[in-house]
DNA sequence: AAGCTATACAACCGCACTACA
DNA sequence: ATGTAGTGCGGTTGTATAGCT
């Protein structure tokens, strides 16, 4: 059970590798394979620890390993894998193959956390990065979002795609924040105070119930008529405690209780169980059709560029939010 | 142009686990 | 039952380089 101690003997090299020492490897490896780590070293003429040699090898000048950029079908699939498993950074790769877990960590640290969190999505929980002052922030975009007859015309098109779903999510969970906060007025007031111009108009806050009631009722109405939680209840940042309880009342922005925290664990616990029996094959086209079948919220939102208020929503959301980010 | 800072990525560290003697 | 070797893995660090002042 215990350590490896392979990396303490002194006078081993360390640091970055020379193109002579990778030779030497990867020619020692080609004629010999690996066989014990711990004695290649040695063998191959080289003076670095197996270890190092065994992360060499894995990491860098192995023939399959596929170097360059991610692609946008690896990035996202990276992002619903890291979404379901987390930072099992060797599982993610198990699905992308040619990718190390190594590469992919790091594209995750310096790419794609920081995407995540200037679209306002915590890297972490995958939820958005809100609190009800973002909300109260953002306000003016929700306002004009209140223009969201066109989105929710249900006569016209009952069919809802998953966009348009995920933006009625969004807001209903800022209504929601809006409705819980709300007789916190003392904030509001103070925020309204001195913020004059946040607000762009001055009845503002004396309309503030109705807008939220009317844009309850429509997505509210809206999870009616999907008769599903409105996105898969994991994938989704922003989750929906259980099926029934959407229905019959606002879901959380964020799970605070106990309680909902275990709703969620068990909803994580069927959605690995789901990926282990949908995906558990390396090949690219489970993941691609994994990909599309899971698309995040935050892709959705990304997809429709083209909706610049929504955009606007996440990211004053995110910079108000988050002043000490990237 | 020089110095500073931020970023990206390779490599290392150390813990956990399994297999085996 | 115990100790050691081998390996996997996630977190952290070091360094080269690009960008900024």
């Amino acid at each position: 059970m215990g350590r490896s101690p392979c990396c303490d003997e002194s006078g081993l090299k360390k640091g970055p590798w020379t193109p002579e020492e990778d030779q030497k490897l990867i020619y020692h490896i080609r004629k010999h394979g690996h066989g014990s780590w711990r004695a290649l070293p040695k063998q191959a003429g080289l003076n670095r620890c197996g270890k190092s040699c065994r992360l060499r090898w894995t990491n860098y000048l192995r023939p399959d390993i596929k170097r360059g950029n991610f692609t946008a079908e690896e990035e996202q699939t990276i992002i619903n894998l890291h979404s379901l498993l987390g930072n099992k950074w060797s599982s993610i790769a198990g699905h992308l193959p040619g990718r190390t877990d190594n590469e992919i960590k790091n594209y995750w640290n310096t790419h794609i956390r920081k995407k995540l969190m200037q679209m306002g999505i915590d890297p972490v929980t995958h939820r958005p990065r809100t609190d009800h002052l973002n909300v109260l922030a953002a306000l003016p975009q929700l306002l004009a979002a209140a223009n969201f007859n066109n989105l929710l015309n249900l006569n016209q098109n009952i069919q809802l795609d998953a966009t348009s779903v995920a933006k009625a999510q969004l807001l209903h969970s800022m209504i929601q924040v809006l409705s819980n906060n709300n007789n916190a007025s003392s904030s509001l007031e103070t925020h309204h105070t001195n913020n004059n111009n946040l607000f762009g108009q001055s009845s503002f806050l004396e309309n503030l119930p109705s807008i939220g009631e009317n844009l309850y009722d429509q997505t509210q109405s809206l999870s009616h008529i999907v008769n599903q939680p409105p996105l898969d209840s994991f994938t989704s940042p922003i989750r929906v405690v259980a099926h029934q309880d959407y229905q019959n009342s606002i879901p959380p922005l964020i799970s605070a209780s106990p309680d909902d925290e275990s709703k969620q664990t068990q909803m994580m616990a069927k959605n690995k169980e789901v990926l282990r029996h949908t995906d558990h094959t390396s090949n690219p086209s489970s993941t691609s059709t994994f990909t599309q079948d899971h698309q995040p919220w935050c892709d959705v939102i990304d997809d429709e560029a083209s909706d610049s208020y929504w955009k606007d929503i996440i990211e004053q959301t995110c910079s108000e939010t988050w002043p000490f980010r990237e």
